[in-house]
DNA sequence: CGCCAGGGATCTT
DNA sequence: AAGATCCATGGC
């Protein structure tokens, strides 16, 4: 299965900071999901714009579900970039930029992770955990762990979470773990119902506020309206979207927000960009990662 | 040394 | 309801 580069352009999809556990050997993408390793190759000859997709053990055509190309993908572009200058510009020059469909447990713990973290330590620490909690996948000449089950993480001890680098947030993935074990969390409801109240339930987790309830709901669950609202996010809004989306708001943006601050701009950024908000969003995020020279 | 990293929980006013 | 503080860790 083949799709053009227009469409999809791998490499900002992959480095955006929405999926953690991919990494590049040699000319081909390996991304862990589930108990499979999915592999995308990139074309050798230059202006051959197609990709190549396979996976082990096999997971047919992963790469439509995956990579949302069920998506109307033009409307949406089009849709984002009415709203202002600065999405259509940027959806012109990063256009291919997706946003990828995870599986809720992977996207629950690796999002635990990013908070007051950075992206390289958060792929560090999630990598440190696969590799010793997940099944082991020989395939290429190369090594792969899965990540572990919600089954296996029940079983993980505090300490081994410290040891894998989670720091205080070994907590956060012990209580949550046991909340979802514990069905005290109705994952059926946050698959089903819209974004607020989906939001409303996945925040009932230890270590999920409103912006990774937002993370989470935007990569796992389909809510594509939610907006996370990072520090780098943040600091879009003070200089150049603030007026354009708060205009004569005696809302002054700090650098955090409180969680009402955080639910005030929510409101009015989502209102702003509509209902794909989300892909507005991480156009923005990866814009901002690229101006700024990101390291990872 | 301080500041920052895809923040959140908890305690204090 | 809004601030202040602490959280573990590494890069710069």
């Amino acid at each position: 299965m083949k799709s053009s580069r227009n469409i999809l352009n791998i490499h900002s999809t992959i480095n955006s900071g929405q999926y953690f556990l991919w990494e590049k050997i040699n000319n081909s993408w390996y991304g862990i999901y589930e108990d499979s390793i999915l592999k995308i190759t990139l074309p050798e000859i230059k202006g051959n714009l197609t990709y190549e997709y396979d996976s082990f053990p096999i997971i047919a055509n992963w790469q439509q579900p995956i990579f949302r190309l069920d998506d109307k993908y033009d409307e949406i572009i089009e849709d984002i970039s009415r709203r202002d200058k600065v999405v259509e510009n940027i959806t012109k020059k990063y256009i291919g930029l997706r946003i990828m469909r995870q599986k809720p447990i992977q996207c629950i713990i690796s999002f635990l992770c990013s908070s007051n973290n950075n992206i390289p330590r958060i792929r560090f620490i999630l990598r440190n955990l696969s590799r010793k909690f997940g099944k082991k996948i020989e395939w290429d000449n190369n090594t792969f762990y899965t990540f572990p089950t919600l089954k296996t993480l029940a079983t993980i001890s505090q300490s081994e979470l410290l040891h894998c680098g989670f720091g205080y947030r070994a907590e956060y993935v012990r209580k949550t773990v046991k909340t979802i074990i514990d069905q005290e969390i109705d994952m059926q409801l946050i698959k089903d119902s819209d974004y607020v109240k989906s939001k409303q339930e996945i925040m009932k987790l230890s270590g999920v506020g409103e912006k990774i309830a937002d993370c989470i709901l935007l990569f796992a669950f389909d809510k594509v309206e939610a907006f996370p609202m990072d520090t780098w996010i943040i600091k879009l809004l003070q200089k150049k979207l603030g007026q354009m989306i708060i205009p004569d708001s005696e809302l002054k943006i700090n650098d955090k927000f409180t969680p009402s601050q955080y639910r005030l701009v929510s409101n009015k950024i989502r209102d702003h960009y509509g209902k794909y908000s989300g892909y507005a969003q991480q156009f923005l995020y990866y814009s901002i990662r690229e101006e700024n020279g990101r390291r990872w």
